[in-house]
DNA sequence: TACCGATGGTTCAAATAATAAACCACGCAA
DNA sequence: TTGCGTGGTTTATTATTTGAACCATCGGTA
């Protein structure tokens, strides 16, 4: 692991629960050597990716992020484009809807709404990452992204968070090719307890996945009723969600989504 | 300057006119060893900073920039509360209307709105940085920013952009005073020949600086008329934006605008 | 076919920059 | 005073970064 990458994983300890974060408790996180932390620091603030609250002395993120976001959303839009989309679905169905993004080996939160339609929520938390393995998003991702990401993740550690996480590869495998068949991911209790979701990709200008939309609901609201319309609201948005980043559904995908309609 | 700064300011190369770059094209740009910058790359892109297209090999911006940007804007939120009201402004005024924020030594843009009501427009690039003591928005802020700041940048470099770029210290330090005392900063051709704008400050939270808002027009359109129309558009909406951002104007400046309207 | 000039990417000894223990200064509470 | 917590700095030691030269591939051209 080279500099860059140990000094932009301390951009990862913030959250909407810790935005500001001091040397101190930088130090803590990162279990690093205070010096070295403080430079990284330093160098970071100078870069404008944090900024030093002059008072408190702590670190928040800076104004690069921004510029860096604007340009990125001129150009390739997607959270922008997006977020009235999401809600939008997010009232049809009634239900916590969120857009997630592959980086690395994890899942990135992009976006997320909830109608509040109900008594009890999902909770979702858009600053952490989740796992591929154990979600519908990350199956969806594993699914309709490129193989070689899949068998890279399924022959790595797969971590347990339930008692019905699925840690063989063969079973994730089988579930998989049943996703690719049926143009849909989805999943019940693999990451939380409570919580049953299902997920489709998003497809952008080359029919290349840019992420992932999918729908979570307490596992005590998921009858089969309840699944099986939130699987037509899936796919419907999926083809709107795509059109709207310039994208176009793959031939390969096009072919499931009618077939299985 | 160490590691982290040089592979940082390979993303400082994205702009909306460029916003996929090649290994070859980033050697060029950044004038430095292939073997390094492809190294730099490869880890800014393990950490999400950057994804590559399999196809064209080229470097865009990456996912992670969207995850820093909502943990910023969910806490301190700056561009998408002002999204609408820069509009709106802009919209009143009738020109171009833009908020930056301080980056370095540098003014880094957030947003802009351009209403198009004339046949002749002020270009502008959300992802160019801009100088600050050749600007109305950079003048804005050596004047209502920590003084320290304003002093680094006279005693520093000045560079000349046009004929009527100010780059005496003490000529700068006078119109800064006066900027103090009037409570918006304004400049004609200090940067490009056909601009004049004006700008004053966003306060935030603790009535510290936290961006700059400018209307920018052409010079053949700034008739005395229009500016002191400007003047007082803009005095309105630097109350609106700071109140937006949860921001308060402080006593001393309070009193300014009081004082001058 | 061979050749050229691009591109993206890799190797390894040499040079340089990162590291961590110990340190300082400050603020606060007992 | 002492003790403990901040944020920040210095130092020789050490590990990482560096860059010239290298390879592989692509597309155009003779």
């Amino acid at each position: 692991m080279g500099t860059i990458t140990k000094a932009l994983d301390l951009l990862t300890f913030f959250s909407v629960q810790r935005p500001e974060i001091g040397l101190s408790e930088f130090v803590r996180l990162a279990a690093r050597d205070k010096a070295t932390v403080h430079r990284y620091l330093t160098e970071l603030a100078e870069c404008g990716f944090l900024e030093q609250n002059s008072k408190s002395r702590g670190y928040r993120l800076g104004p690069a992020i921004l510029r860096l976001y604007g340009v990125r959303e001129a150009t390739s839009p997607l959270r922008s484009v997006l977020r009235d989309l999401v809600s939008e679905m997010a009232d049809e169905i009634g239900e916590l809807v969120h857009v997630s993004v592959l980086q690395g080996s994890q899942l990135s939160p992009v976006l997320h709404a909830d109608p509040r339609q109900h008594g009890t929520q999902v909770a979702f938390d858009e600053s952490v990452m989740l796992p591929l393995h154990a979600t519908a998003s990350g199956l969806a991702i594993l699914s309709f992204g490129p193989q070689s990401l899949c068998e890279r993740v399924l022959n790595g550690p797969l971590e347990r968070f339930t008692a019905a996480t699925l840690t063989e590869p063969d079973a994730l495998r089988a579930r998989i090719a049943l996703f690719r068949a049926r143009g849909i991911a989805w999943l019940e209790q693999g990451f939380d307890d409570e919580v049953a979701s299902q997920a489709g990709p998003i497809f952008g200008p080359d029919g290349e996945m840019v992420g992932v939309v999918a729908i979570a609901v307490p596992t005590a609201r998921a009858s089969d009723e309840k699944c099986a319309r939130m699987t037509e609201v899936l796919h419907k948005w999926i083809a709107r969600m795509s059109q709207a980043v310039g994208g176009t559904l793959p031939a390969s995908y096009q072919h499931k989504v009618t077939a299985d309609d």
